[in-house]
DNA sequence: AACCCATTAGATACGACTAATTCAAGCCCC
DNA sequence: GGGGCTTGAATTAGTCGTATCTAATGGGTT
């Protein structure tokens, strides 16, 4: 989507990442680095540069004499976004979509109260627009609109709270919000409740009350949580939904 | 530290990394591959590996015809551990150190909440060693000893609570920890109120009570934001400490 | 103004050479 | 005779240089 495989390279890595990623080389595994050339058809070189980035990635570990290993799963660098992509395409999904959920339950209340002390009137205009544009999509089967102003909400909040690290994770609630509408996790309207909040969220943050924007984020991340734990009721280790 | 210069690409990467995080090529700016190759003396092989890493980074972007572009901040993988480094190692040390505590207050109270309802009885023992070793090492100059103690109590945390995109914070952890200790933060002895804290933490995870190991990381976390204000008491945008 | 072409710099490919690491055979010492 | 150390051969990634391809850019032409 962001990187629609710009070049050779990036192509075997749409293949051999994902594949790495989603377990079918177990952690150990050794690669040879001509034979990945001729499998996937490109020059020594090409395949050099993929195995480069899967190994800034800690995805692998090129040994001299021995070859391309792969390395295990709690090695890998999790943050970031290609990764990210690779697990949330493959056969893991559930419990990368609860990890990320996890973590928005984490940063996305203090980012929401960071922004009630930081934001911009320009920057509060903007999201309590995404705001009211959520409540005009949210009756309808009007799901694509409700998603890209959701979206843009929380996006807005997190570079709004003035920290890059935060800033950095919009990608991440994209990922996990168009997962949830697009994989049936979400019914034909979203939660009423929901929409509620978020409006009262842009409110707290217009009005500069950061305890109140962190609470009521607060609470929209539980739901969120909430909602998963319908879908996969065994919790913390559930590997398939 | 924890790779060393693997190889020349990986040297390459050791002094252009740092040079780009460092600001010291605006956004935009050009570099062309024959010239940094013929710069550090190397072929264009190796720059181009080493520029593919850089651009998995999202630090450069090369274009035909145009050349290697340096992307602007806002859109590096800041949570990539070797860009993390790098801009510790830098002059927006402050900032970023900023950054990765306002991610820490964030992040550890809910790690310590789910590790007090998943951590095994192994590894409340673990965090309660810990916590004694930090009393242990807490007064007499032993801040090298108190430092070990108090990364391994994170980190432990970090993996109890089962959420592998936490887990992987530990590394993030011991940065701001060891930069504290290690660049005059920190007095002669740590604060043995946030002694106390730790102790209590493990306590609370012991007990399985969630909710109070979460409100007690909270203060521990807001303790180390509030050193950082002592330090850079302009606040959120601080540019040099 | 639209189109075409030359220029340029990265992208790919290939072949040769280097260096490091592993494994095993062989040696020495005990 | 057996265990541990040395040494060397095989293997595989690392490096380099060159040649060719491709595509974007800018200028010139119609």
């Amino acid at each position: 989507m962001s990187t629609p495989g710009r070049g050779l390279h990036g192509r075997v890595l749409e293949t051999l990442g994902p594949a790495i990623t989603a377990g079918e080389y177990p952690p150990g595994s050794v690669l040879r680095t001509d034979e990945l050339a001729q499998t996937f058809e490109v020059s020594r070189s090409v395949m050099r540069e993929a195995v480069r980035v899967l190994e800034s990635m800690h995805l692998v570990e090129s040994r001299r004499r021995v070859g391309v290993i792969v390395r295990p799963a709690a090695e890998w660098n999790v943050y970031d976004p290609q990764v990210i992509r690779w697990r949330l395409a493959g056969a893991d999904r559930p419990r990368q979509l609860r990890s990320l959920t996890v973590l928005r339950s984490a940063v996305e209340p203090i980012a929401a109260g960071l922004a009630a002390r930081h934001a911009t009137a320009e920057q509060c205009a903007e999201i309590t627009e995404c705001a009211i544009g959520m409540v005009a999509h949210s009756r309808g089967h009007k799901l694509e609109g409700y998603l890209h102003h959701d979206v843009a909400f929380h996006r807005l909040i997190l570079n709004a709270s003035g920290n890059e690290m935060f800033a950095r994770l919009g990608d991440v609630v994209e990922e996990v919000l168009a997962g949830r509408t697009h994989h049936a996790v979400m019914f034909d309207d979203p939660d009423p409740a929901a929409v509620t909040l978020h409006v009262q969220v842009a409110e707290a943050i217009r009005e500069h009350d950061a305890p109140r924007a962190e609470e009521l984020t607060r609470e929209i991340t539980e739901g969120a949580l909430q909602e998963l734990d319908i879908l996969a009721p065994n919790g913390h280790f559930t590997a398939s939904g």
